[in-house]
DNA sequence: AATAATCATCGTACATTTGCGATGATTGTC
DNA sequence: GACAATCATCGCAAATGTACGATGATTATT
């Protein structure tokens, strides 16, 4: 989701981005995912379903949203669809992020 | 706000802790006010709302969420309230963030 | 072609978030 | 004490988020 209300235009883009991001990863279950992803490398959608709490449609949406702020990405080798982490958006998130801590 | 729904529970206490600071930065008001107490070190309310593009109750309900979150506090000095960055809380909130993105 | 496995999407229910105007509450000033 | 200034809170409306079961879609296996 992470969609825009009209009000986004009025901050300052670099902050509505890093919103963005952050509101990504504001929930444990998407916390869960990232790590999950970034020990494994790359992960088979019904293994994290296994590793969470949460029913699978559910889950399912989670992988969703991370993937439309650009933070994983999903190839579908069949039956099954492999996740990983967006290296390149997932580098520039993180800078942001970084930026901000200072 | 950041309440948590039954399911929290079921998740590491360090990954809903986490998710709770993101969520806190999830929207770029609450970013943008951050950034001006990080450069201000202190700030009168008055003063936040001026900067932003929102309506006084608006940011008021910003700064609560920032304030439930623990990140910043407010002293009262009547007729205004002075912001300032929990530091304390801040810092744990940093390191945990950057452990995550580790 | 029927079946099983995997995953996305739909539909639904409920809670939370976001935004605003209006109203209170508090205190200093006149 | 009336008034202005500052800020929180209330009440409301609309949008989002979270969760689940059910259903589709795809493909490998039998």
């Amino acid at each position: 989701m992470i969609k825009e209300t009209p009000v986004q235009r009025d901050f300052i883009p670099e902050d509505v981005q890093l919103a963005r991001y952050y509101k990504a990863l504001a929930h444990p279950a998407r916390i869960a995912i990232m790590k999950l992803l970034a020990h494994r490398d790359t992960c088979i959608c019904n293994d994290i379903v296994q590793e969470l709490p949460l029913a699978q449609s559910t889950v399912s949406q989670h992988l969703k949203e991370l993937k439309s702020a650009g933070l994983i990405q999903g190839s579908i080798t069949p039956p099954s669809v492999k996740y990983c982490i967006n290296q390149e958006n997932w580098q520039t998130a993180k800078k942001l992020i970084e930026k901000f801590l200072q």
